[in-house]
DNA sequence: TTAGGGTTAG
């Protein structure tokens, strides 16, 4: 290995400058207290001058110093361990060590594999240190390998050397292995616990994390802050407050608030439980807020679905010195997904490559997910085809996004690609190629799917694949066959089922299935307001009035609320809301102005209001005016007079678009030379020259 | 000299 010695000339070190600082004699020299590499170099000038490097314990403090006390690249401490004669297993140990800590795991392993090439034996402690180097690399080939050297040398039964053992295992994935070298210890303590807690944390398993955790309670190993980080996140995963709240008594009672990882944990549990402004308070408590603070914090607004706080508290963080990096870009992402919130998404896309940050897999998928969530398709394709790596996710959210947007036969081709590069798909793929049978009309090959996921792939459809497969049928217009398949189904049917079946039968206006599907719906779940105006509207789109009314009055009956429709639009990256009616926006008047003016244009190209959705939407009188004013044409409107000719109109809307406004946007999308995307509660509906990608069937 | 922890997309 190459010798870099950065040596001080010995004509610096007079009598006056340095030599006086040292004790007489330089054995009792501790080297650990060196800050800088500095007096490093001036002692270890002295030490060559005086001999004494020749003494290994002094060596050995020396090189210790230089590989792991001090801060400094390996290099100097390369050429300190070059120099030594024979190095023993401790002096291999400090290598390790520092190369593992210093990010260099690689080189660990090179050493550990020279250090027995030279025959010297591995001490107890020379185990630990080269699993945890696996451990960092995921080497779990290298880790198995040791574990068999270790069985060998008769380590296996020492705890420290098992309780690495867990943890590498636990960190590559294999917890079964941890679990089992966990299982045969005769003695463990809290760090074996904990080891292993720590990796079903990463493994995702969090009812075990919380089994351990009671386990340990009642067996009295005691628990420490290492313990209940873990349990905290596990509380949040499994929604578990009461735990959660216990957790953060007894850190309380304890004075462990302190401590800005377990208050961090906190912050994400209460955050995940639903208690968002609990953690928002704990979160401003806290003094010191490093970047995994601020993006848990983030995150749990997006995860909360609250879009425009994690937005603002992201650029709140901006103020500070604390750089965001790959994972908080994630959760902002997704908040821009979420809000539809294209323009502010753009920015954070330019945002990361100015930062230059790592186009990681669940970064990458992320700006994918958040593009075709947006309805911008090729930017989406664009990254994916950029992306250095891709997981089974990053293919899923693809095909999912091509699928919604209307791409069905691009989506099903990404699949097939997907394929051919050994990505095995999973449930959720699956659920995306069914989606895209469905909008591309693919009947057969939807079938085919749903039965080669079972056979070919081990995937057991559950409720959603058979969901989709109703829809699959719907669409076709096979509704009597769907509501067979419903009926001969190897799962209990959900209201989701029959919602779908129902949306099928107001489509192809089959009444008598219809009520049936509500019936069912109703009761499984009779609080949802959507099924009665669907079924409400099959009868009104037959002429059936006073049907109509009934199903209305109803709804009224059984305090079932209408959710109200809420559209959203992006303008210079704010984000303006709009409620049908509403007058809530500053620009009200001018809105409603620019409204009246949309339709009288589109009427004179021959639009006609949706009677039958009109008369049951409409209080009294103003039939007509209550659809105008439905939210996402406010939103439409606003798009057009604050948007410059030619520029695509983008609204996000939390419901179903209604016939009507379908019809609306459709015209307008002609009438005004205006592509339209509108992202509703189920799919995306991309508007252009008059036609829709959903082909009139949502 | 030795072992364990928090934030991320479908």
């Amino acid at each position: 290995m190459a010798l870099s010695l950065p040596l001080i000339p010995a004509k610096t070190l007079t009598a006056t400058t340095t030599i006086t600082q040292f004790p007489e004699n330089p054995k009792t020299l501790n080297l650990k207290q060196c800050k800088t590499i500095k007096e490093l170099n001036q002692i270890h000038a002295h030490l060559i001058k005086t001999r004494l490097l020749h003494n290994p314990r002094i060596a050995q403090t020396l090189l210790e110093s230089a590989a792991i006390v001090l801060p400094e690249p390996m290099n100097y401490a390369i050429s300190i361990f070059d120099k030594l004669e024979e190095p023993d297993s401790s002096d291999y140990n400090i290598m390790i060590r520092g190369f593992t800590s210093k990010q260099s795991a690689n080189e660990a392993l090179i050493l550990f594999k020279e250090m027995c090439e030279r025959s010297v034996q591995p001490d107890e402690f020379t185990f630990p240190c080269i699993l945890k180097a696996c451990s960092r690399v995921h080497g779990l080939k290298e880790g198995m390998q040791i574990h068999g050297h270790v069985m060998k040398s008769g380590f296996g039964s020492n705890g420290l050397v098992q309780n690495t053992l867990i943890h590498l295992y636990g960190n590559c994935g294999e917890i079964g292995v941890a679990r089992h070298v966990f299982d045969a210890m005769s003695e463990r303590n809290v760090i074996t616990w904990n080891s292993m807690i720590a990796g079903y944390t990463r493994s995702g398993c969090w009812e075990e994390v919380v089994e351990l955790f009671r386990n340990m309670i009642e067996m009295d190993v005691g628990f420490d802050v290492v313990t209940l980080v873990c349990v905290l996140t596990a509380c949040g995963r499994l929604a578990d407050i009461d735990l959660g709240e216990w957790v953060d008594e007894y850190a309380e009672a304890n004075g462990l608030k302190g401590n800005p990882t377990l208050v961090t944990s906190l912050v994400d549990m209460y955050a995940k439980c639903d208690r968002v402004e609990t953690a928002r308070r704990l979160f401003d408590q806290m003094p010191q807020k490093d970047v995994v603070a601020w993006s848990a914090m983030i995150s749990g607004y997006s995860q909360a679905n609250q879009g425009r706080e994690a937005l603002a508290l992201f650029h709140k963080m901006r103020k500070t010195n604390v750089e965001p990096n790959e994972v908080t870009m994630v959760s902002v992402l997704s908040s821009c997904a979420v809000l539809g919130a294209l323009e502010t998404g753009e920015w954070v896309h330019s945002y990361i490559k100015k930062k230059r940050m790592k186009l990681t897999v669940n970064l990458g998928t992320a700006l994918v997910d958040f593009y075709v969530k947006c309805g911008s398709l090729e930017s989406g394709i664009e990254v994916f085809k950029k992306m250095p790596s891709r997981n089974v996710l990053s293919w899923t959210v693809l095909i999912q996004g091509l699928a919604s947007n209307g791409q069905g036969k691009r989506a099903i081709e990404f699949f097939n690609l997907m394929l051919e590069e050994n990505i095995k798909p999973n449930d959720v793929t699956f659920l995306g190629v069914l989606c895209a049978c469905n909008h591309a009309g693919l009947f057969d090959e939807g079938r085919g799917f749903l039965v080669s996921m079972s056979r070919d792939f081990d995937i057991e459809p559950r409720i959603e694949h058979y969901g989709s497969m109703v829809d699959i049928l719907g669409r076709a217009g096979l509704i009597e066959e769907a509501y067979q398949f419903i009926k001969n189904m190897p799962i209990e049917p959900n209201a989701v089922i029959w919602r779908t079946l129902l949306a099928s039968c107001k489509i192809h206006k089959n009444v008598e299935i219809g009520e049936e599907s509500l019936q069912n719906i109703v009761r499984l779940e009779p609080a949802h307001s959507g099924d009665y105006v669907l079924l409400s509207n099959i009868y009104a789109s037959v002429g059936r009035w006073e049907d109509a009314l009934r199903v209305k009055i109803q709804m009224k009956d059984t305090g079932v609320k209408k959710t109200l429709g809420c559209s959203l639009i992006e303008l210079d990256g704010t984000i303006h809301e709009f409620f049908a009616e509403d007058n809530l926006h500053p620009h009200s008047e001018e809105i409603y102005n620019a409204t009246e003016d949309m339709i009288k244009q589109i009427k004179l190209a021959g639009y006609v209001p949706n009677a039958a959705e009109a008369r049951l939407d409409a209080e009294e009188d103003n039939k007509e005016a209550y659809v105008s004013y439905h939210s996402e044409k406010l939103a439409i409107a606003f798009g057009l007079i604050r948007t410059s000719p030619g520029t695509t109109i983008r609204i996000s809307k939390n419901l179903r678009v209604c016939t009507d406004c379908h019809n609306v946007t459709k015209m307008v999308s002609k009438v005004f030379n205006r592509e339209i995307v509108i992202r509703a509660r189920n799919r995306f509906h991309h508007f252009k020259d008059g036609a829709c990608s959903c082909m009139d069937y949502w």
